[in-house]
Parts: structure tokens; C-alpha cells; sequence
DNA sequence: TCCCATTATATCGTATTACGATATATATGC
DNA sequence: GCATATATATCGTAATACGATATAATGGGA
């Protein structure tokens, strides 16, 4: 048997993974075209979800705000600089542990965010499905959506 | 009612976009890291997996490339140019249309592309359910997964 | 109490890359 | 055949994540 390919191999299915990271693509374009017409940035639109969107528990710290955008803390650090220069999020030491710099939203970046995650939500609602089923093809299980 | 927030806004759930959104950027990063350890850039293994995974009916174009990747035809122009610099695909000039370039994996591209794919199956497999969960709470539907 | 390892944030230079503007070659419709 | 559209290519620019490195604050044990 020799001349066979290895029998995981000849199983992955290209296609099926290839829709997905595809279905990935369009959903990541279509934010940062959105994030574009609203005059900001999508990574930068996505640091103000994920500081507004940290669990209560969660201090909203530039170390979290790494944590949440998976990039190393000096990137998080530059990020958050980029913010507060536009004027969408404000610093403060934390006086609990002044070595930690806390991060808040202006009601700038509050509407900013409002109405950008509106037009996100309906994307992914129309975008979701399509996204759960090239997820399910590339791993071969069957995903019901009820409603 | 003038002290309302729009009706819309308060059902914001920012916790689960975020939430969301923090799960492809996990599963995104987990490709780039692999991708690293490979020793190919995490875009340009996501270029071989487009290449590789197009459906029969469409030629494999830089045009096509450039589709798939979202990216914009120039870009993709350069993306190949990297892919060949590296020895894992070769560019062909179509004789049917001579502005056409196809494009197509090297036997080395081919074997790098079977690795990483199926360490990204694997991925998505233990991934996939908190992907699809996150994706779920986002847009307020209940999905199931099956087998 | 003092020292040192750890944690958190910050700065700077570098490398990568997507893009806009632009150019060239080929195909196609009238 | 000629104008227009399509496909690929080139080049300069801007943005940004990262590694290396630095500074500041905390906390635990001798």
C-alpha cells in the first residue's frame, strides 16, 4: 500500500475549509468598511467593544484590553494611545495599583460604538448562518439554528 | 419619553459581541501561530488553502486570489509573488486568455498546506462549539450542534 | 524593613504589507 | 480596427505589530 497518501490526508476537505475562512473574510471586510465609513478604524472599533464588553469581574486594564485583542501588551499600550487621541476613550492610573492604567469611554466613543455594533448585529444576523454552515461543512457536523 | 435611550440601543448585548468577536480573534491567532511554527506566514497559508480549495468551476487566478482573500487585485498580485519567491506555488500565463496568470501549488506547498490544514481541522473542531455558542448569544438564536 | 522577583505600562527602531496611483498587455464589442 | 474593459504588474507611502528595552509599582520572604 505504498503508493497510497496518507489516510487523514486525502480526508481534508479544501473546499469546505477554504468557505470558511472565506465566510471569515467577507464577515471581517465588511466590518472594517463599516468601521471605515464611520471615520474609525476596525481594530480600533473593536478596542472599544472589547473594553465596553469585559464582564463586570474584568478591570479594564491595558493589560485586558491586550488580553481581549490578542496582541502583546506594547501593542496594547500604542492601541489605546491611538484612541485616546482621537478622543474616544480617556486613561486613568488606578489607585488601587498605580501600576495599572485604567481605560473608559467617552460618550464620544459611547455613540461611536452604539452605532456601529447596530449595523454589526444586523450583519451577523444575516451574515450567521452562512458562517454556521461553512463552519459545520469544514467539520463535518450537522448545526440547527432555531429561532 | 425624552430621557429614553432609543429602544434600540439599551438591547445592545456588548458582552456577547464582544465575546464573539474575541473568539475568531482566538482562533485567528492560533493560525498564525501555527502558521509561524510552520514557517509560512499566516495570510500566506490562507492563500495556498484559497488556491488549493477553489471550486473546480473557477480558474485559479490572481483575480480569484484576490476574491477570496478580500483583498484587492494588486495586493494579491504581490501576495503571489511572495508564494513563488518561497517556492510553494508556480505562475502560469493561461493560453486561453493570455492576460490571465494561474496559479498552482508546488509539490512543497502542497505538503506544507496538508499540515497545516489538519492541525486547523483539529482546531476548529475543539473550537468550533464556543465559536458557534458566541456566535449564538450574539444574535440571540439558539444553535445546536450535532454528530 | 529591605531587597529582589514579578507585574504593568511605556518607548523606540524595524520590518512587513495593504493600498492608491499608475502603467502595460490582452481581449472584446461595435 | 478602434475604443473600452479586463487582468496583471510596479512603485512610493502610510500604518501598525513586534522585539528589545526601560521605568515604575507591588509583594513576599530573609
Amino acid at each position: 500500500m505504498g503508493w497510497m497518501k496518507k489516510r487523514t490526508a486525502r480526508q481534508i476537505d479544501y473546499q469546505a475549509l477554504a468557505g470558511f475562512r472565506y465566510e471569515i473574510r467577507r464577515y471581517l471586510r465588511f466590518g472594517q468598511q463599516a468601521a471605515r465609513a464611520a471615520g474609525i478604524d476596525a481594530q480600533q472599533y473593536q478596542a472599544l467593544l472589547a473594553i465596553k464588553g469585559l464582564p463586570r469581574s474584568e478591570k479594564a486594564t491595558v493589560g485586558a484590553l491586550a488580553e481581549q485583542m490578542q496582541i502583546e501588551h506594547h501593542s496594547a499600550v500604542e492601541l489605546s494611545g491611538r484612541l485616546e487621541r482621537h478622543g474616544w476613550i480617556r486613561r486613568a492610573r488606578s489607585r488601587a495599583d498605580r501600576r495599572e492604567v485604567l481605560l473608559h469611554l467617552t460618550p464620544r466613543g459611547e455613540r461611536l460604538l452604539e452605532n456601529l455594533s447596530l449595523l454589526h448585529r444586523r450583519e451577523l444576523r444575516s451574515a450567521g448562518p452562512r458562517l454556521i454552515e461553512a463552519l459545520g461543512a469544514a467539520i463535518h457536523r450537522r448545526i440547527v439554528v432555531a429561532d
